[in-house]
DNA sequence: ATTATAATTAGAATAATTCTAATTATTGAT
DNA sequence: ATCAATAATTAGAATTATTCTAATTATAAT
């Protein structure tokens, strides 16, 4: 469990700039993030993250989830009332759930359709994020 | 608190449809979110229920929306793990969650661009549902 | 009417998350 | 390095939204 090169410097960068301490905790909940690509939710994180740091609490991992989105090295998923799900915070993307499987597939959402669907919004809102997301069954690759 | 003629007859139909009863309690919590344009909670919909039936319990709140949901009455929108809303199925649209207020608005998506983010789905994928939500804040009109 | 089945009810249980108060770690100034 | 100030971690209790359970009541088909 080690953070590569560029993931610990913007580890370092994005804590401070938010005036957040690094600690081991914070930075073995976000290399686990950054390791696992298929989305884990805070129980998985606390499971994994517990054979590293055996004093680990699952407190803990709420509060190194909160903090690590508060300075946007990660992000929150949400499917229905399904525990969240964390992913690290790099190209913008869409979302499928899969029922079968209770997993997480990104799909790639295009710049140009992104603006699209961004247009809709009237006058008067006040944009924060946008989410597309899709639910159904998947021929599972992996 | 009375169900406009065709939305009666919609009730009656989609219940049927799916073998379920109709009962005071379903065309009630139905009548609710019918009325109430503005995407209710369970809660608020237990609370304003117990005026019209007094008894009405708040499981059996959840088990009406289950069933409306079941029969495609209504549908659920959740956001983020803030209590789920529910709203007719009428025409598709977007949902924009405003956080000043903590109230749903709903917007138009045109068929075009709903069938553009469809496609961006790849092989192997068998679409269910389909979302676009927003949030952040906005001018209020209401 | 009568029976079979389904729906409602009150309250207990659950799941995910947040809160609380005590302890420990980190940082910045000496 | 040392120390005070502040922030983070911890264990366990509390909370919130929702679901489950078992008993009672209502509905539908004979």
């Amino acid at each position: 469990m080690k953070l590569l090169e560029k993931d610990k410097k913007r580890f370092n960068e994005q804590l401070k700039r938010s005036q957040l301490r690094p600690t081991k905790q914070r930075e073995t909940v976000y290399a686990l993030v950054c390791t696992y690509e298929n989305h884990l939710s805070a129980d998985q994180i606390f499971a994994l993250s517990k054979k590293i740091l055996p004093n680990i609490s699952l407190a803990t991992v709420y509060n190194c989830l909160e903090s690590l989105v508060e300075c946007d090295l990660i992000r929150e998923i949400n499917f229905g009332r399904r525990p969240t799900r964390y992913e690290t915070t790099l190209r913008e993307h869409a979302h499928f759930y899969c029922n079968d499987r209770d997993e997480l597939h990104d799909i790639e959402l295009p710049k140009a359709i992104r603006e699209q669907i961004i247009s809709i919004l009237p006058k008067g809102f006040n944009l924060e994020t946008m989410n597309v997301k899709f639910t159904g069954t998947c021929d599972c690759h992996n």
